[in-house]
DNA sequence: CATACGTGGCG
DNA sequence: TCGCCAAGTAT
């Protein structure tokens, strides 16, 4: 069936269909922008809180730009993946700098940014600009391998690549790029479904290859999982009346410019009863108030994590620093670390 | 190109 | 429970 019947089934398909995520109501760059970093690798049920939170507290590029690296990871807190927020926080003083604040409006301009790749740049140019260009999410690379059973790993470069080709032609004739994009996703994420596909009210089922060949389950390729490490922080609480001591995490690992208590890592689990780090001697057997473990599994690894907490007399020199628990209520902290503060609210008073 | 990067939800 | 998945990008 020609790629021009096809997409119009989905079109037509798509005028029954209502959705009411924030972003669908704004043509505001910024927003849209915003909207998809948001929801790289994060279901809209999951990103939809997050966006509102973001749109009200920084209404604009400028607002981004002007605000601290830590009050951003703040916001981001609990979304995963902050390089994200990072690379949000570039590209506003980029646009500020270099933009004199105006969003770009031109696809190599935006591409450009950091943290903005081909599906970005697509989707801003599309949704905002109404510009012809395809959106290959996992939405629609999902259901053009299914229908087509186009071979190839998902989310692989090459498979994008091969679905962009397929729908471009037609974008770029269609009428508006923004509905055509807008249509091509809602098709893969409420019909062409990664789990159940709904093939009994599917327009397209008659003609798709997936389906005739009872194959939906293969479409697109997964490929072979590797085995998760395992990595033991310990991490130790010093609290000295109302301040503790805090470490910032800037090395190239997980949880970039996030806060977190001093620890050490080990390869294997360690006693509890030793104290590896006792911060010169001031760290006494007796000040020990209690220890406790939190798990995290995370993509690539799983976090054990032990917290030692301690009460000292006062504070005492040290690298790392002393911040009240106020303070510390206001930086961003990691899974783990927000586990182990909610369970010990009466000290941290949330 | 393969791999790393968080977190929450579903079956 | 546990593996897979989710509006991907940088390296």
């Amino acid at each position: 069936m020609p790629t021009k019947h096809i997409a119009n089934t989905i079109l037509n398909w798509h005028q029954g269909i209502e959705r009411s995520m924030p972003w669908l109501f704004t043509d505001d760059p910024y927003q849209i922008w915003i909207s998809e970093i948001i929801l790289q690798q994060t279901q809209v049920s999951q990103g939809t809180a997050y966006f509102q939170k973001f749109v009200s507290l920084y209404p604009s590029v400028v607002d981004l730009a002007a605000t601290s690296l830590d009050n951003l990871l703040k916001t981001w807190e609990g979304l995963g993946y902050n390089s994200r927020a990072r690379n949000l926080h570039r590209s506003a003083k980029i646009i500020v700098e270099q933009f004199d604040g105006i969003f770009p409006t031109q696809f190599e301009e935006i591409i450009a940014l950091p943290g903005i790749g081909d599906y970005t740049a697509s989707a801003i140019s599309a949704f905002a600009y109404n510009q012809p260009y395809v959106a290959v999410d996992t939405n629609v690379e999902r259901w053009v391998s299914r229908y087509l059973g186009i071979k190839g790993y998902k989310s692989s470069p090459q498979l994008r690549k091969d679905v962009k080709a397929y729908l471009l032609p037609f974008v770029e004739n269609s009428m508006s790029a923004r509905n055509c994009n807008q249509a091509f996703i809602d098709f893969g994420a409420l019909i062409c479904k990664s789990r159940k596909p709904e093939c009994t009210v599917c327009p397209l089922s008659d003609s798709c290859y997936a389906h005739s060949n009872n194959q939906e389950a293969q479409f697109p390729q997964s490929k072979p999982k590797k085995k998760r490490r395992h990595r033991h922080f310990y991490h130790y609480v010093c609290i000295a009346g109302d301040k503790v001591l805090i470490d910032y995490r800037e090395a190239q690992d997980i949880w970039q410019g996030m806060y977190e208590f001093p620890q050490i890592e080990s390869l294997n689990p360690s006693r509890a009863d030793e104290i590896p780090i006792d911060f010169s001697g001031h760290l006494k057997p007796e000040g020990l108030t209690s220890t406790q473990q939190f798990s995290q599994t995370l993509t690539h690894q799983i976090i054990h994590a032990t917290f030692y907490t301690y009460t000292v007399e006062s504070v005492f020199e040290s690298s790392s620093r002393w911040i009240t628990l106020e303070e510390l209520v206001n930086l961003p902290v990691s899974g783990v670390v927000r586990l182990y503060l909610a369970q010990n609210n009466h000290i941290f008073k949330l």
